[in-house]
Order: structure tokens, then sequence, then C-alpha cells
DNA sequence: CACGATCCATTGAAGAAGTCAATTATTGAC
DNA sequence: GTCAATAATTGACTTCTTCAATGGATCGTG
């Protein structure tokens, strides 16, 4: 006789059948609250967060980003740009040069000692990638990034 | 004479060339950014943000979740709970009511106004979705969906 | 049944992150 | 040259996050 089973799954379970774990904003955020914290931890030995890797990564691409570039491609204020590099300025990571172009723009460019930690810190970042990539099947990993960058706002527009 | 078209395309169609561009962390950061964005504007309207619309939906799902399972299904600190529920709670959209199972723990279920203004606000809610699925291919949505189900640690292990 | 360990919800404090208006320097249009 | 617009910065303010401590309830073990 199997006793009524009540079960009580962990809860968690309970909740993985609600509507909200439907909802695609909802899955987003969990999706990205689990990344973020994986990055961070992951990122924490190099004495860098996610953001703070991001500008780093921008700047050693020689993209050269003026500081409102990158607020806008970080979707983040300017003054908070700011803040994030005046951080990986004051370890030399990164410096900013006034923009020949416009003498109101700083532009961001990454020094020999941020590139070379950059670089360490990109194989912590590749790990979490991976570890994100895990669950899903090799095959549908570009399908994912494809979408991913569409959802993002950076799909190409078709050249 | 085309003059050199040096294009300055603009910031962002340079930065959407850098490798972060590639990173699916980066990728799933700022598609979050977006969407949550868009989110908590629609939902302003009734009120809510992203946060107390998941609170109250899963209120409203009479999956009657203890708060500590909010807490970990949401990916927030207990006490931040605390506080969501507290504000539905003033506005009499949701109750506490002591689990008989476990008089430590409340379980969270919606009140009859909480569930109307669920109803209306996963109107919102929903159009915030179509906004997200429009550039996606809709054979791919189902997809999409599920990837983002495992991503966020909340695909079926295969019962 | 009593004891101690554990768990739930709550509070409060400290720090990080986000938002916004104001300021200075520079640019570009006219 | 003047004037509006823009880049970066600062400061004030709010919200979010994280953490430790507390009180009440439960559970396991003896």
């Amino acid at each position: 006789m199997s006793p009524t089973e009540k079960t009580r799954p962990t809860g968690h379970d309970r909740l993985r059948g609600s509507v909200l774990a439907g909802d695609l904003s909802f899955l987003l955020a969990r999706a990205n609250a689990l990344t973020l914290a994986a990055a961070n931890a992951a990122l924490a030995e190099h004495g860098l967060k996610a953001r703070s890797y991001s500008v780093l990564a921008l700047a050693a691409d020689d993209v050269r980003p003026t500081q409102r570039e990158l607020a806008e491609f970080l979707r983040l204020d300017p003054s908070q740009v700011v803040a994030l590099i005046d951080g990986l300025e004051r370890r030399q990571l990164v410096e900013r040069r006034t923009d020949p172009a416009d003498r109101r723009a700083n532009v961001l460019v990454a020094t020999d000692v941020g590139r070379a930690l950059f670089i360490r810190a990109q194989e912590s970042a590749r790990a979490v990638e991976l570890g994100l990539l895990a669950t899903v099947p090799p095959e549908d990993h570009e399908r994912l990034a494809h979408l991913l960058r569409t959802a993002a706002g950076l799909s190409r527009p078709l050249p």
C-alpha cells in the first residue's frame, strides 16, 4: 500500500510546475542570476567581477570604446562606468586616453598588464561558459548563442 | 569619391564585433537587462515590478510556497522575500498563512484581489514576452524556452 | 519526554549597485 | 562668435544585496 505519497517534492519540484516557470522573462532572470554568480566566483581569483571583466575585455580588444559607448553596450549609467574604470585604472590594467577626434571623450585601452590579466581571466570565464553549455546538447550551442545574441539586441541586421 | 569612409559605425556596431559579444554570460546579462527593463516598465501600471510580479504569480498559482521556497526559487535572500511580501500584503494582494504542517513556516496565498490583479498583470507580462520572441523565428520559440529552462536549472530531470 | 541541533522568518546594519540632476569642458550648427 | 547638444564627472539619494543575530518551532536522539 503506497501511503498516499503526498511526496512533498522538495518544494522546488512543486514550484517548477508553476506558470512562472514558463515565463521567459523569469527564466532569463534566473539563468542570468545563476550564471552571474558563477562568473563572479570564477573571476574573483583575478580580482574581477563580471562587470569589470566586461570592461577589461572591451579595452583589451582594441576596439577603443568611449565611456559612453561602454555605458550603452553594458547597459549601465555613465556614472557607473566612471567608477568601474577608476577601479581598473587604479590597478593599472587600463588607461583613459582622450579621443583625438573628440577631446570631450575618453577612449579606453588596456595596458600590457591588463592584457595579460585578461588572458588569464578569460580562461576562468570560459570555464563558466562551458559549465553553462554542459547542460545543452552540443549541436544546440551555436543556436543558443544566436538566440541570446538576438535577445540581447546584438544580432547582425543582415549587412 | 567615397571619402575613405572611416564609417564610425555608431560605436555600437564596432563593439558588437568584440570578443565580449561572443560571451554567453555577457549575452545572457544583456538580454536580461533589456527584458527586465521592459518588464518593469510594463508592470509599472499595476504597481508591480518583475520581482513582485513573480511572487504574486506563485501565490496566485495555488502552489502554496513557503517563504524559503520562494527565496530559493527566485534566487533571493530570505530577508528580501520578507520585504517583497510585506509590500504585497500591505496592498492586500497576498496573505501569509502559517503552514499547518510546520508552524515555523508561512505559506503564501493570493487574495481574490491579488488574483484579479495577477490576471491583468499577466497580460502586460505576456506583451513583454511577445516582444522578446518577436525577433526569434516562431519555430524556435519552444527551443528557446527549453534552453532557458535548462540554463535556469529548471528542466525536468526526466521522471 | 527532554535535550540540543537545525530550520523558518524576521530584523538591522553595512556595503554595493542603480538612478538622477547639476557641472565643466568641448563640440558642432548656424 | 553664439548657442544648443554632448562626454565625463560628481554628489545625493534610493534601492538591492549580503550577512549576522534573534525568537519561535521542529526534529532526532537518547
